[in-house]
DNA sequence: TAATATATTTAGATTAGTCTAAAAAAATAT
DNA sequence: ATATTTTTTTAGACTAATCTAAATATATTA
């Protein structure tokens, strides 16, 4: 048995294990969860005893399978979810990550079944980010940042690196979207900013947003 | 602000004062809620300080109209999600029930719009109960049980009094579901059970199943 | 290497929700 | 009207999850 709580500390461990490419802190943990970080130290050893994570006292914690399973099946429901509402009840990709912070808590095996089903098996969720499978292995895409992207350049946007809902909707007010295209028409060598064409029109880039945002090399 | 508990307390609370017509009693709450009274006890103080109830000592409880609010809102979204899970995820009416417990959590007023809307703003759910609309009003509807039709009588099934699993796994078996078309052939004075044609096919039916179907007289 | 800064853990409290056992109130029966 | 039964509340304790403040371990810097 798993907490709702737990499940969150354990999503939050792989996150940030996977993203620094070794043992999650303390303190990285407190942040990501909005804790305290003894608050943290209390819920390792419960992890631990559980069984869901390798933990030694001021040394970092890894996911064990347990749980790593756990923090991926997790991640497919948070982005199935996240498709459903998106694809199916015409929410904006804005809109949709705090319901899924709560949808992906409910528990049953057929239902995630079914609604991936109900989905056409999508890959990829309304941000770009990949769905992992049932036994949690994501899909490999090459995905290079616009940012890298040189004059004359043409490209497709197929994932966004920052989910802030507010730069969503900046790049909504640019008509920057998942599989917009994009074409580089000149770049700025001192502040590094683009003017980019997106689906025709022009628009100015700062390397903040360009840093951003994943496109596919297009040609 | 109210809990995920607290939430199913007031539905326990709404579901008893609506059957029995006067104020929940603590060992009633006890029983739906499956727990002790003493924890009752304990949880009428905090919903009454909360202002979702008004209760005093031994006396029992009812609902505020904010309590009756939060109650009829949990109601709508179960059902809802019933709807959804039958309609468009092709669960069967005897799977939904345990999974649509957790989704009525779900906060989020714009989802439960979308939600509605997505399902062409149902009026009833997959085991024929209304749903009410978001100001707390149900659809009223003639409705009659089963085991008062007398023998030639036609009638459709409109809806079931009783919701276990097993129960509607039972009636699946015999191809009765909401819409199915029944026609008594004979009714049993002694032990009052029925025989009658289901779609065509004779069933006989115990007085124990007739008593929890609803019906809509046909002609 | 010793001093300083940072990261982590411990100590001790708090709140929500739960329990069992015992006490008290209300309802029912004699 | 009293005794008995049923219902409800209180007392006291427990767990999960959280907090602040203090202590300790580790890392960094001089
Ligand atoms: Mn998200
Ligand atoms: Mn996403
Ligand atoms: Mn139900
Ligand atoms: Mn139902």
């Amino acid at each position: 048995m798993v907490t709702h709580t737990e499940e969150n500390y354990l999503k939050a461990i792989y996150k940030i294990s996977e993203k620094d490419k070794k043992p999650a802190g303390t303190n990285a943990i407190a942040k990501e969860m909005d804790t305290s970080a003894a608050s943290v130290t209390d819920m390792l050893k419960r992890l631990s005893e559980k069984g869901f994570i390798k933990y030694q006292k001021y040394k970092g914690v890894n996911l064990s399978s347990k749980g790593s399973k756990i923090a991926t099946n997790l991640i497919r429901k948070h982005r199935l979810w996240e498709s459903f509402l998106v694809d199916k009840l015409d929410f904006t990709w804005d809109a949709v990550h705090d319901i899924a912070e709560q949808m992906e808590h409910i528990k049953s095996e057929v239902l995630v079944q079914k609604l991936d089903e109900y989905l056409g098996f999508p890959k990829f969720d309304p941000h770009g980010d990949p769905i992992p499978n049932a036994d949690g292995k994501f899909t490999l895409r090459v995905q290079i940042l616009l940012s890298l992207l040189r004059k004359n350049d043409k490209a497709v946007i197929i994932g966004v690196k920052e989910h802030d809902d507010d730069f969503l909707r900046f790049l909504n007010s640019k008509n920057l979207q998942l599989g917009s295209k994009v074409i580089i028409i000149e770049k700025n060598d001192y502040d590094k900013s683009m003017t980019v064409t997106v689906e025709g029109v022009q628009v100015m880039l700062s390397e903040k947003i360009t840093k951003q945002i994943y496109v596919k090399k297009h040609e």
